[in-house]
DNA sequence: TTGAAAGCGCTACCAC
DNA sequence: GTGGTAGCGCTTTCAA
């Protein structure tokens, strides 16, 4: 493997010019540039990275903390995973895995080692063992989700607590009286990821002050079960019924029982979904949706952690950063009760 | 940062006495690996990750190709990585992502900066473009998946033929003479995933074996089309019927379907179900299964880039390795023919 | 069983 | 605008 030496004999320049091409870091000619970098293609030269990252003491490498495999929806990790990587690229950086099975001292190892000159944190929850530990390290993270206590963390997350009042008003200028809120499943409502909290927030301030009547359903992994909890529901519903289906995993049952029951959406029904966009978009859900663009927290965090990377002095932003939701009515023909 | 440095001045040896305690290369006293010991937990030492590689020649780091978000399921491309992650960290390496969307040369990139020492390429399709690139690198990696033309790469992947031919037994077994077949989803069935044709030929060569005859139903993603699919199908059959649905995506749907049409399984039905085991599980499908411990493949693969990595003589072991299906049965009163 | 010292391939300072 | 050079913190000979 060629060397930056080897690039600098070949185009008869010093390491230094060399090291100065790659990096922009002082004025070069414009001749001795192409020289450098015709020598450099000639000879198909990449940095090595261990070298660089001794010298420069940055390894232009982000540590990707990833959740233990939950029983949360892992197609929607895989998505973050997959944009994080992509957009970390675009600003030279590289992704290494750290998983929770390591425990938070993998946190440690991987910045003590320095293998990694940032970390991003996924699916932080409330009261999150790594919380403590990144506190202590002496490199920038960023964290998807919101402790309980995060005072001077960097934080990002989907606002929650606004797509849940959204989604009451919608259904409220649509003149709904009460809303059947499809809740999560179980497992996911009892382990301590507080958008959970957040979103049921935002729905029953909503709903108090727009004076909705909420009724709880709970989450349900099979069209029987679905059907007889909508039927349930249904009984405590005045005028025609809406429901708010927040979890991927519900949408789906939540149509099919529906069906079933022979309601016939935006006429017997309304609905509105809070989730992801694009897995709306995949399920060619016929809903309204106030969800959040699915890569936007990703991209924001990585160019949150690139930034603390690059320009340490710009370090404390606003701690906390809440994505807002985006309302995309799909067929509807019940009309806004202000238009009857 | 403490260094070696500083370990070794505090234990008053040499700094390459402190080297060799880590890597275990010569003999140490053992009084003299205590002090070492004790002074790097006193300076909670850990060592430069980048000094390491580049005076070593050895990143300790695995690139891990991941696909580009398909349509396939990225619950279980999650599943994978995860695995692969914590397996990769039993034997001391970490895992780098290298993404799809950086096209073939992000895989000659990571090698050339000698980020990783080896490769692990996910979802290997049948005329995959990052197959050409990886031969011509100077470094080992593992296939998952089996690309047309394998000759001298190290592929590994689970035994489609061998599950499909399974299938095709475990039901003529009991008794069935025609087997619907549900096919994994148009958008699937037409990459080049070769799987899907491996799948299909181990079942056409088992029916045509023991003279069953094979009923092809799309796979669908409605209730609906499930259930107008099944009917279809049910039409063309003889005697009690038999489904095989290789796709997870599909078997809630099936399942549901022949729950509506009014057939119980394990009696007017048989249903044997080739997936990941650890997603019928958790779906508590009542379906005799056979299918793969999901973690095996991944495990493998981390295993035998590791044993390249570690012992490059052993290099070109067996080329192919396929692992095998796991039957295991559920709820099922139909007797075999044989019995009766 | 241990130590001294020469690199590994870059970056960045100091000089011109 | 460019070159010389001293490290960065390890590993690994060569000597003892």
């Amino acid at each position: 493997m060629p060397t930056s030496k080897d690039v600098a004999r070949l185009a008869g320049v010093s390491q230094s010019t060399v090291s100065y091409v790659m990096s922009g870091r002082r004025p070069i000619s414009e001749k001795t540039r192409k020289r450098v970098e015709a020598a450099m293609a000639q000879l198909a030269f990449q940095p090595n990275a261990g070298a660089r990252a001794l010298a420069s003491r940055r390894s232009q490498v982000i540590g990707l903390a990833i959740p233990f495999v939950p029983d949360l929806h892992m197609g929607s990790i895989m998505e973050f995973i997959s944009v994080i990587a992509a957009t970390a690229r675009q600003s030279d950086y590289d992704i290494l895995l750290v998983t929770d099975d390591e425990g938070p001292q993998g946190l440690e190892r991987v910045v003590g080692q320095q293998l990694v000159d940032g970390l991003i944190i996924m699916q932080v929850e409330g009261d999150d063992a790594r919380v403590p530990v990144i506190r202590n390290l002496p490199v920038p993270s960023v964290l998807i989700g919101i402790p309980e206590k995060h005072d001077g963390l960097e934080c990002i997350d989907a606002d929650f607590e606004l797509a849940g009042a959204m989604c009451v008003e919608e259904l409220a200028q649509l003149g709904h009286e009460s809303v059947i809120l499809v809740d999560w499943q179980d497992s996911v409502v009892r382990r301590h990821v507080n958008y959970v909290k957040r979103f049921h927030r935002g729905v029953d301030k909503a709903a108090a002050a727009v004076g909705l009547k909420v009724i709880h359903a709970p989450g349900r992994t099979t069209i029987a079960a679905m059907e007889k909890a909508v039927t349930k529901a249904l009984e405590q519903t005045n005028g025609i019924p809406a429901f708010i289906a927040p979890e991927a995993a519900n949408q789906d049952l939540l149509v099919e029982a529906l069906h079933n029951l022979g309601l016939v959406l935006g006429e017997d029904a309304s609905v509105v979904v809070n989730c992801s966009d694009r897995i709306a978009e995949r399920q060619r859900t016929p809903l309204t949706t106030i969800g959040f663009e699915p890569d936007e927290v990703s991209r924001r965090a990585v160019h949150r952690i690139v930034r603390d990377l690059t320009d340490p002095t710009s370090r404390p932003h606003e701690a906390l950063e809440l994505i807002r939701p985006v309302l995309k009515r799909r067929k509807s023909t019940i009309r806004p009760r202000n238009k009857r």
